[in-house]
DNA sequence: GGTTGTCTGTGTTTCCCATCACATCGGGCC
DNA sequence: GGCCCGATGTGATGGGAAACACAGACAACC
């Protein structure tokens, strides 16, 4: 099933695309739906296709030798994955899973190939792109390092994506505490028990399935080890 | 002053280049000597230069918040730094410090800029490298989560670039406790005392600055939960 | 050769959080 | 509606490592 070209051009990477470029890309492309906990790319996957999300949310994971999961980065809308692959020629080096039910359009591994290396535009986006992964990373790896778990989580909270609503940030599809402690390092109980002080604050507010930030600055202090996280 | 046509040609990157293609760069580079702790790369540098590590260690190092440190990755011989600020134009989001006395070649961000962007044999090769840090990110992500701070130590030590000597891996200017302990995420004591009990069974030999890793198996079998490890 | 600074080794104490064990909630689905 | 399963909420407990505080070792440098 072909792809409209009306979807496609809704993803950044494409938007220098023009109309006949974006053609053959869609009929090289198909759509598929995962439903929440099915895994959509899994480990050492040698297939070299590029997802685009739709709609829904990913989050990409590995295990420790040990079994216990790892939560390495979320996919969002608008996003693609799996361009490590496609450029080094390695299998994946992680799961990627659907956090919720979620809507992929999937680009055939030969056409994704073509796109990225036989277009300079192509081959910039996608070298930034592999920049940005490398900072996020590295990012990642240092709000590892602050020593206590509510710091971790407040670091966390506020790099996920969020839109203003009535310029109160807002997180859609809140995560499951479970996929944040894998992210954090920490345990599902500790989550919980760092959102009840949230909530008890009103540092954080929940409105059903999204999260809502209403004092982000709050949320800085503790993160950045100005502020005591609250004791209850 | 200008660097050796024969220096830059024991640098992988460098390789496909054949004379007429090194001359100029040689010209636009220069070597420089780095003390021990010295910085070589300041987070937030916009000079957009690539750094080659001639001889020594570097290590790339953040900070917390809070203002602990947070190791990232080392830097040996042959390698390269820098790439991202070229790639992408944002400044450098690591500090790097000379592990221990090190000798650097730079090359001219001008030039650098010339190199990578004009020639596609070196954009692939750079695409490569950023692919392949961003799969030792993820590794060293998954590293983390290990539960025990020995586990951790063990799979750091498995992943530390070593040459064989007399079938024995050997690892040269071992790192300090403390720039592994902040590989890590763990204290400097905690990192001596795994170190005692891997003597105590010979699993690792101490020889002035190198190291001998005399029970490569058992290091794994720790590091993946397999075996306790050892109490005395 | 002494001095200085960094690295390593070791004991003690404290407290944080992972883990276990349930209770409760809430939404999807027949 | 009522069932079921995943997500959330909460208490109790024990282990384990960070933090602190020194002592010794070792190298570098006048």
């Amino acid at each position: 099933m072909p792809v409209s070209i009306q979807l496609l051009s809704r993803f950044p990477l494409l938007q220098p695309l023009d109309r006949e470029a974006l053609e053959p890309l869609s009929r090289a492309m198909s759509l598929k739906e995962f439903a929440r906990r099915e895994v959509v790319v899994a480990k050492e996957n040698t297939l070299m296709e590029l997802g685009f999300l739709v709609e829904g949310r990913l989050q990409g994971v590995d295990f420790t030798v040990d079994g216990r999961s790892v939560g390495l980065y979320f996919v969002d809308p608008g996003d693609y994955f799996g361009e490590l692959p496609l450029v080094d020629g390695q299998p994946s080096a992680e799961h990627v899973v659907a956090a919720v039910k979620s809507v992929v359009a999937f680009l055939d591994a030969r056409a994704a190939r073509d796109l990225v290396l036989n277009n300079p535009a192509m081959a910039q986006a996608v070298m930034a792109r592999l920049a940005q992964r490398v900072r996020e990373g590295l990012a990642q790896r240092t709000l590892l390092s602050l020593p206590n778990p509510f710091q971790r989580l407040c670091a966390l909270l506020l790099q996920l994506p969020a839109v203003a609503v009535q310029g109160v940030d807002t997180i859609a599809q809140a995560p499951t505490h479970q996929e944040l402690a894998i992210m954090i390092n920490s345990s599902r109980e500790t989550v919980t028990r760092a959102f009840q002080v949230f909530f008890a604050h009103r540092i954080l507010v929940r409105d059903g399935n999204t999260l809502r930030i209403e004092k982000r600055p709050m949320l800085q202090d503790i993160a950045q080890g100005r502020a005591d996280p609250p004791k209850v």
